[in-house]
DNA sequence: ATTAGCACTGAGGACCACGGAGTGCCAGGA
DNA sequence: TCCTGGCACTCCGTGGTCCTCAGTGCTAAT
C-alpha cells in the first residue's frame, strides 16, 4: 500500500508545507526534493496518499496539505527528534543557571522554551504528590491565627493561614510543630494522611482543637491544589499564525488551567515525548493546534510536565528536540537544588 | 474656543465610536443624540474640534474618529467613573471570598477584572517594601544547606536555599533564628538592612560565616525582586480587537514584566485612578492601547497596583469603575487576611 | 511502472463601475 | 451673528467580469 516512495512523498509534503505554509504541488516537490521521479509520478502517489487520508486538497487545482493523520504518520515513522545545536544547548545552560528559587526556575524555563520553539510554552510546577515533606513550620501570627508553611524536597513551599483557633500558646505550638515533624518529615506526601491519622489522640485535650484544625488545613493543602499551578509564555508567537479556529478560541483555551493540565497530563509514558495532533485534542479551541509535551523530574521520578502548543503545521522534529532537551536540563537543575 | 456644545459633540463622537467602532458622521450624531441642532451645525463644530486636534478623519468623506488628545479630554472633563451595578458588585464579592492564600487572591482578582472589563487585566503582587517582617524561619536541610523563609504581614512568603555553609549545627541555627527574629520581626522591610547591620558581630566567631551568608541572602531577597511579580488574564479579549500596531507587538509588550511594572508604577497619585492613553505610553507596542490603573492596599498604605489594558477605543467610564471597585475589594480582603 | 502531453479547473488579482455616506461651502433665515 | 437647508464633490467599499496561473487528472507512449 504505502511503499517507500509514497512515504518519501508524504515526508516531503509535510516538510515543504511547514516551511512555506502553502499547499504543495507535484512540480514544486520534484524540484525541491531529489525524489528521482517526475511530477506525474508524484501526482499518482499523491492520489494514493489522499485516498488513504494522509493529505488533502483545499480545493481542486491546488496543491496538497497534510491532514492530522498525515502529521501523525510523519511524527511516528518519518521523522526523528532533532538534537539541539551546540549554541542552543549553551543558551539553555546559561539561561537556567543562576535561578534563585523554584519560582524563578519555572519562570525562566517557560520563557526559554517559548524562545527556542517560537511557540507557546507551558510549564507545570513540580507536583507535590511525588515529593516528600522536608519540614513543617508553624508560626503564631498573634491572636487566634497561625501560619503553616510546608516545605518539600522539590523546593516548593505551601503556606496557609489558619484562623479561629481561640488562644494559641507558644509552647503548645512548639509541641505541635515538633510532633508534626517527627511524624511526617521525610515522608512522601501521599503517605502523610495515614501518618497523621492518630496524632490528635496524642495531644492533650486542651490543645486538641488546634491540632485538628492544623491537620485538616495541612491535608487540604496537600491534596487539593497539588497540580494546579501552570505558567505560560510566548503567546505573542500565536499572533503570527493563522488558525482554522479563531485566535480567540486558542487564547481562551490556554487561559483555562484545568484544560492545560489535562492536556499535559495525558502523556502515556513517563520520560517519553508525547505529541497530540489537531483533532486528537479533546478541547474545541485546540482542534487546530498540536501539543508536544514531556515529563521532567529528578532521577526516575517524574515531577511534572512541560510542553509546547503550536499550529498543527509545526516543525515537529525541532520542537520535540527542544522540549526534550529543556525537560532534561530542568531535571538536572532541580536535582542540584 | 470650546463651548459647551462642541464638548457635547466630542463626547458624543467618543461614545458612538466606542460603541460602533466606525467613524461617526454628523448625520448619525444628530439622529442618535439629542443635540438640538442640525447636522450642518455639527459639521461646523467638528471642523473646529478637528483643528484643535481632538478628532480626525481617516480619509475625506468619512466620519470622525477621536484622537488620543480627544480621549484625554473626554476622560478628564467629559465623563465620570461609572459605578458598578449591584449584580457586578455581588459578583466581585462571591468571586473573591474563599481564596485560601495570597496566590489565590491574586489569581482570582486578575480573572475577575478581566471578566468585568472584557479586556486584559494586570495585577501586581503586594510589594514587599511597604510591608513588614512577620517572622523569619530557618530550616536545616541537612548537610551544608539551609532554607530561609521570610513571612510578611501581607501574606507573602519568600524562600531561599542557602548553600555551602560548611557544617550547620542545630543549636547555632536556633540561636541565629531567635536573634534574627528579635532584631527584625515587626519591622518594615525598608528598615531591615539597618537593623541587621551589627548582628554578625554578636555571633560567636565559629558561626559568623553562616550568619553573614544568611544575612546577605536575606537582604538580597528583600530588595532584589521585590516588585517583579505580576499576573495577567484575559489576553483572549485582545483577539477581538484590531490594533493599529500588530497584535503580536501588544502581546509581546504584555509578556515583558518590567514594562508592565513601569506602566503601572507611573501612577501619579496613590489611591487615584490613572489613565494613560495611546501615545502617552512610552512603550512602542502599546501605542495603540490605553491603560487604566489604580493602587490597592490596606488602609492608607498602598501595596501595589492593578490595571487594565485595552484599545484606546475603550469604555473608559466602565473600565475605570471596575478597576476602582476591584482595587477596593482586594484591599478589604487583604486587610481581613 | 513511469513519463510527457494536454485539456480542465478554480482561486486570486486587476480592473471598473456604482451606490452611498459623509464632507465643505454657500446663501438665506432667525 | 449663529444656524440651517441645499448642493456638488470625494472617496471607500462592494460586486461583477476577465484573465492568469498553478496545479490537477487522464491518456497514450515508452
Amino acid at each position: 500500500m504505502l511503499d517507500e516512495r509514497k512515504l518519501a512523498v508524504l515526508r516531503a509534503v509535510v516538510e515543504d508545507f511547514v516551511n512555506t505554509n502553502e499547499p504543495v504541488g507535484s512540480k514544486a516537490l520534484a524540484d525541491r526534493h531529489r525524489l528521482g521521479v517526475s511530477p506525474a509520478t508524484i501526482r499518482n502517489d499523491m492520489v494514493a496518499l489522499e485516498e488513504d487520508g494522509y493529505i488533502t486538497q483545499p480545493h481542486t487545482s491546488a496543491g496538497r496539505v497534510p491532514t492530522d493523520k498525515g502529521y501523525r504518520l510523519f511524527v511516528d515513522r518519518l521523522s526523528s527528534v532533532k538534537p539541539l545545536s551546540a549554541a542552543e544547548r549553551r543558551a539553555i545552560e546559561s539561561f537556567l543557571t543562576g535561578a534563585v528559587d523554584l519560582d524563578e526556575i519555572v519562570a525562566r524555563t517557560v520563557r526559554l522554551l517559548a524562545q527556542l520553539t517560537r511557540q507557546v510554552a507551558i510549564v507545570q510546577y513540580p507536583s507535590l504528590t511525588r515529593s516528600s515533606v522536608q519540614h513543617v513550620e508553624l508560626v503564631p501570627l498573634g491572636g487566634p491565627r497561625l501560619m503553616m508553611v510546608v516545605i518539600t524536597n522539590t523546593g516548593r513551599v505551601e503556606q496557609r493561614v489558619i484562623d479561629g483557633l481561640g488562644s494559641v500558646s507558644e509552647s503548645a505550638v512548639n509541641d505541635l510543630r515538633a510532633m508534626l515533624n517527627r511524624a511526617i518529615a521525610g515522608l512522601p506526601l501521599g503517605d502523610v494522611p495515614d501518618a497523621v491519622d492518630d496524632l490528635p489522640a496524642q495531644v492533650d485535650p486542651e490543645h486538641r482543637h488546634m491540632a485538628v484544625s492544623v491537620l485538616s488545613v495541612l491535608l487540604e493543602s496537600l491534596v487539593e491544589r497539588h497540580e494546579e499551578k501552570i505558567v505560560l509564555a510566548g503567546t505573542a508567537n500565536l499572533a503570527a499564525v493563522d488558525f482554522a479556529a479563531s485566535l480567540r478560541d486558542v487564547l481562551e483555551a490556554l487561559e483555562e488551567n484545568m484544560v492545560l493540565i489535562r492536556l499535559l497530563g495525558e502523556a502515556k509514558d513517563p520520560s517519553m515525548l508525547t505529541v497530540r495532533i489537531g483533532e486528537e485534542n479533546f478541547h474545541e479551541g485546540l482542534r487546530s493546534t498540536s501539543i508536544v509535551s514531556a515529563d521532567y523530574g529528578v532521577g526516575n521520578q517524574s515531577l511534572a510536565k512541560i510542553g509546547v502548543v503550536g499550529p498543527t503545521r509545526m516543525d515537529y522534529p525541532g520542537t520535540m528536540g527542544a522540549v526534550r532537551a529543556v525537560a532534561r536540563y530542568v531535571g538536572q537543575i532541580l536535582a542540584g537544588q
